[in-house]
DNA sequence: CATGAAACTCGATGGCA
DNA sequence: TGCCATCGAGTTTCATG
């Protein structure tokens, strides 16, 4: 990857509502060719899209929950089940299959503690297969995503 | 907020680079009036930015870790001090306060296990105060963070 | 005063040297 | 690869209910 592709990678991550001619001045290529290394850093999949950043509070989410899940079964199925279920639900956000002590560990959000209580109800709950589930509350974002960091 | 709004934030969420012409459609409202729906958004602090989706495994990071870290001592300084740290390394890609067990979560990106082993010696062994960290490794993505759920 | 339509302007896009 | 022309979409203004 060249130096010219990570200065558009960091830029386009942090505010991708630049022009093409402000991103060209900071990459130090003309517009037609910086429009050009663009596609090609989408076609080649490194960009897979562009999206709002919204503010989870301003939407009267105010509650993020990480919640630590093992199942019952590490069978093939049970797994497979599990996370069928997962791709259902809109309230979890993300989930990960894990090492360590927990099998998977999902992300929630929810607008105070009744209305997790309510997701918990109507949608972890519900999962199949679960032997146990531990949910932490963040208390507070120290630092949020905005990006992953590009070298070399 | 009205349904034409839940409209705009989840389709803005989704794609941002559809067409003002797209979205009027999408929410069933002129172009013009779709163009002052979504500034208003934006002003009123829903929509905090744009930036495009990269994706970590064509960037190279492999590896994705969640580490759970106790601190020695939970008192204002402590937890500034810390704090302060963890917004000084760009390799910490996420940070929570939380409830539970952990102080803090992190979340880290790597290239392969000998970069996480660097990370972890440059940057996470470096963070103050630490009493204890516990690093819970992603096997796979099941399900990736794709905007909060918007309703009412 | 809110809304929609139309004009205008600016920047993205593609061809050509 | 860079420049220029073209086209299309974002932006603003104005007229209308």
């Amino acid at each position: 990857m060249q130096r010219a592709d990570i200065v558009l990678l960091e830029a386009l991550q942090n505010d991708s509502s630049r022009s093409i001619a402000q991103l060209a001045e900071l990459a130090g290529m003309s517009a037609s060719a910086c429009h050009r290394r663009v596609r090609a850093l989408e076609e080649q999949g490194l960009i897979s899209g562009y999206a709002a950043r919204l503010e989870p509070r301003a939407l009267g989410l105010a509650v993020e929950v990480f919640v630590e899940i093992t199942l019952t079964s590490q069978s093939r199925e049970a797994m497979d089940r599990f996370e069928r279920a997962v791709g259902d639900y809109e309230d979890i956000l993300e989930c990960h299959l894990m090492s360590g002590a927990a099998d998977y560990i999902l992300r929630v959000a929810a607008r105070d503690l009744d209305h997790y209580d309510a997701v918990h109800r109507d949608c972890l709950a519900r999962l199949p297969g679960v032997s146990s589930m531990r949910s932490s509350f963040s208390l507070r974002r120290i630092k949020r995503f905005a990006g992953y960091p590009i070298r070399r």
